[in-house]
DNA sequence: TATGAATGAGAATTCATTCAT
DNA sequence: TATGAATGAATTCTCATTCAT
């Protein structure tokens, strides 16, 4: 095991661990800065490569922006395919996607503030990036069937837009989170504690099982 | 009085003037730009005043976005304030809370850019903001009671944390409107048409009264 | 005499004063290192003014060579208008702008070198240079009268177009001092001693008035 | 031998090739842009060759450039050898030159580039060129002997210099192909109409020879 | 001979901010 | 109160050149 590791030694001349090392380096400073605040000094920095390497690689800062976007795209895309929501039984699969939701925004606090960059700038980098048109459909094919699926059986009340919906679970997370600095001042009180968490999720189960189910 | 005003041309040496003219063009950069984005020069420029009277009023960029977070608070605050949910029945007051929320977020997407700007910064504008403190207050109590009339009645449901339920339906509007520039990409479809914006508000209100309401 | 120079400081704040001294440092370096391998920060060293304030007044590098083509367009066409040659017989004035262009281009070299530059770039900079079009124009149709009231007397040859003449006059100075560096390299001769540019002088008219003078 | 050949396969270990492609890219590049707007990388992209292999051939920029340079003489000097212009009567060997060096300047624009190039870096790669010394010698010893062969007949003026007589035929093709940008500006017209090339060789040669001729 | 990866020094340009009037 | 002029410190980006294979 641990030979095997010694017989791949970092290699620096690694133009794919080049890329990846710079990407992760991007996106922490972009989440922590935005994309006007974000310095290329400090990714460099941040990555331990040298700042013309990451010209050499994405060629500007907006592309480079691009780049982490689509990354942080694919990878929830990633984690939400592994939910197989479609072996469970409707509101176990609306439930589980509520709490799938709650905390990969939780963990991934840099996809919040990432999208939030990229809504401030009107979306114009996933406009031209060629994979990130069709990223969300057959998720949202996915929670249609499970609300016809609900609806056949009784459980569910009919006529939901799984577009509405979709949005509406991920705007419950998102807002608390993103938006949980302001929120803390002005309410005065700490929103991240473990018990605030928990409650949260607790309250946006109710709020959206409370709406799917029938009664 | 009248002639106090006349002589005194409208734009010269009017302090006052000068101020509220500063603070609504930084208000235009803010929103559009962020923080980082913004420029000192442009916001000279959309005021048609000096860069160096902002330095003189503002003494510097951070200051000048903390009065005009400021100043947007304050704003939404009276709005609020002028909603009179207290002589409404519960349900239609929540409702009219949801409605609300709905318009003004819509009306004032400077709002919103602003608030995002200022969590990316950490709330560290509003944190050292004397009035800020208490200004969500009255509303988080007013909400409480409608939630105390409605479930004594029995048309709510019980346990319900006013702030919990304030974020949600805050929630719901602004990350449909915040993010409304990635969402119309990423769905193919354009979330801003008054027929997707009255959808909008329809599946807000089932998502909030299904919640409060207690069948 | 000297007490008017100190009645009039060498004022910091100087706008007119600035610019002038700018565009002197960049026709400088211009000159010697062409559009391209001009440094900016060495117009700031000539200027001993800040870089920032070549930005300020100009824009950008391309700004600024094109505020420095046209002022050397404008002093050029300034001198040829002191000539006066519509009083002088016709060979005289021809002979006077051979001996005019010969002496302008060999006190200003940078002159010659910036048109170079110019050309290198396609003429990008004059062409929307509003008055750089007609600049010539005026010359050209003095030119054309001389060369008529020539062959009316009967001293001139017909036939002959201005421009072609001018151009002409031009590219016999021109190319001598422009290129004089690979030529005295190439024959193995210094072509800028007194000597060498006595004889270029009267080759040159040489060649002009036994081009224009009937026999 | 040629099996040698059909062994190498043609885009592979070839040095001879490789050198020759690079240069000709160079030529263009340099051409373009001159030397200071001039990019490695371009070169290499023109050539489809690999940056590192203009390193490994030229050295460094400075040294392409005069490899150019001299490569660029060469060929001008082997052009003007086979004019055999000594086979010719003295004035229809001055008039041979005169269309020679337009055609040759009119075909080989890099050529006239490249020169201004060098003379705005005062011919310091041609200085230190061990062929560019001797280069042009003989064309101008063959161009004496034929103004002396004219004399002698009685067909031309006697006391001319063969080098002020060379320098001012290429004068008058150079300037206006090398100022052709600027000069259509600024005259308003194009100067590059097959109409306006052939006006100006006549022009070219009523100049020279007028000037050549006795009378 | 050939090439992709990497880099330091430098270049244009930007920006918040201050000076002088 | 108002403003044009001036600036230092960044910041993005470029470029010739070298390294490792």
């Amino acid at each position: 095991m641990s030979n095997l590791k010694s017989k791949t030694p970092v290699k620096t001349r690694d133009a794919e661990r080049s890329r990846a090392v710079i990407l992760q380096a991007a996106l922490e400073e972009f989440a922590l800065f935005g994309l006007g605040g974000a310095r290329i000094d400090r990714i460099a920095e941040r990555s331990s490569l040298n700042k013309r390497l990451i010209y050499y690689y994405f060629s500007d800062k907006d592309q480079l922006f691009q780049a982490v976007l689509e990354a942080a795209y694919e990878k929830i895309r990633e984690s939400e395919q592994k939910l197989n929501l479609q072996s469970l039984l409707p509101s176990a699969a609306i439930r589980k996607l509520v709490e799938f939701t709650w905390n990969y925004y939780l963990e991934n606090p840099a996809f919040l503030s990432l999208l939030n960059s990229e809504n401030l700038h009107k979306a114009r980098h996933i406009e031209d990036s060629p994979n990130a048109l069709t990223l969300n459909s057959p998720l949202i094919e996915l929670l249609g069937e499970i609300l016809e699926k609900g609806r056949a059986s009784g459980e569910f009340r009919g006529g939901i837009d799984p577009v509405q919906l979709y949005v509406s679970i991920a705007a419950l997370s998102y807002f608390y989170l993103s938006n949980n600095a302001t929120l803390s001042v002005i309410f005065g009180r700490d929103l991240m504690t473990p018990k605030a968490q928990s409650e949260r999720l607790s309250h946006m189960c109710e709020v959206i099982l409370g709406y799917v189910l029938r009664n």
